[in-house]
DNA sequence: ATGCTCAATATGTCTATACATAATAATCCT
DNA sequence: AGGATTATTATGTATAGACATATTGAGCAT
């Protein structure tokens, strides 16, 4: 007769998760509210919101409130990925790392960077183009373009030595951004730098971060060919 | 005098937020203990808990027991891509979505696929391949192999009518799985598929899923050229 | 010194209770 | 009927207290 306790948020969890697998509760059903779960379950409320509320995160249920909880009916996965300082990048892949900064100029960015870098008055912002290599090879071609208005100390830097990723980290933190992933085909100038041929597909990475409502920077990273993101679904197994 | 109170867990991220980025806290850093914070917050214990929760699952901050907590050395930044059903994709840009099966045979998988899909024991497995359209161009070619072993009821389907994505989500659903993107140059056959020249960048993604610790299916997703995928970084503005 | 045991400690979690908030349902007033 | 107001409800969050658990480090034994 002893319905099987569940104690911990982890075990309500699982035991959702299973329900929702073998269809018991199928995509779009209402699922029971918070206390009567708690009361099935034999645990605290507190408790049931913690599982339900991870489950949340992942994409899987849905939840409003008085509306109730019910399962996704187009279940988003959710992937997260990590991404490192390109540094790191490297030395996990048991490489040395290199950095070769190529040019640097205060300039107008051309349209497509001004209108996402200062969208409310056009300026004049600093432009760095730099090489990340791994044991030698090239590894990332780097064309940033940073806001001088929101970045100033920026402008004091040739960033010969340190690179703008890790400096602007350090001194510049960023509350928020938006990352772009593509494909694209090596330009004449990229392929050179990259020693690959012109055409040849590469992985993009367009990232553009803020500090609160003022842009900071937008770097554009092109890998070199044969780069891959590797990410995980779904809890750990 | 009134010390300035923090009352939700919100506000209490955002302090802890605004001292990393003033380095009041700096990278490496160990910052106060629960305890100690909530006093200084004068709140209790379980509201910073969640605050600092919440940033170690951001990355920006590294919580271990009996060390306590410190400022991430390299903070690598999470980002999380929802990856929704390519029909939702499409609908969602506004286009009409359109599914052509292209080919459905049980065959031997090649090595590269059989390493992932069957790592145990070789065996023949269920191959799909499917063109996925956007208001009538080609959107997404899918080249998928499913298996047989884990998923013993694809083979009653022939995939014409309802795309395997669909139908393993809803029959066959996973615990976990893996992802990689990465940027191809396209086959001969793909590029004529995808109705684009040979050699063209193509965004590949590929998802394997897991059923527990079984294999469930391998899908190469080839995304006609120009597609491109959004992620944000960070909390919400 | 080296290895083992045990206590100290910070995070992880659960409970019970209370109140806040958003969104819906019901009701009332024209 | 229609629109504004109020009540209801499920989730969201805060709290104090308690115990669990991993990890470190000190002290002890070999």
């Amino acid at each position: 007769m002893t319905e099987p306790q569940f104690k911990t948020w982890q075990s309500i969890q699982d035991e959702v998760l299973r329900r929702i697998h073998a269809r018991e509760w199928p995509p779009g059903a209402d699922i029971p509210n918070e206390a009567d779960l708690a009361r099935e379950f034999g645990c605290a409320r507190a408790t049931v919101n913690r599982a339900l509320r991870a489950l949340a995160e992942s994409g899987l249920i849905e939840r409003r409130r008085k509306a109730g909880t019910r399962v996704a009916l187009h279940p988003v996965s959710r992937a997260t990925v990590d991404i490192p300082v390109i540094r790191q990048e490297v030395v996990a892949l048991g490489k040395t790392y290199d950095y070769r900064r190529l040019s640097h100029a205060q300039a107008m960015p051309p349209t497509h960077v001004a209108q996402r870098l200062c969208p409310a008055a056009p300026s004049t912002a600093l432009h760095v183009t730099a090489l990340h290599l791994a044991s030698g090879a090239p590894f990332v071609f780097e064309d940033r373009w940073i806001n001088l208005d929101t970045a100033p100390a920026a402008g004091t830097q040739d960033f010969l030595a340190t690179n703008a990723n890790e400096w602007l980290l350090a001194h510049v933190p960023y509350t928020h951004g938006e990352i772009r992933l593509s494909a694209e085909a090596a330009s004449e100038n990229e392929a050179r730098i990259l020693l690959t041929d012109p055409g040849a597909p590469l992985f993009v990475m367009e990232r553009l971060t803020w500090d609160h409502a003022r842009p900071v920077t937008l770097a554009r990273l092109c890998y070199a060919p044969g780069h891959r993101i590797v990410t995980q679904l779904g809890t750990a197994p």
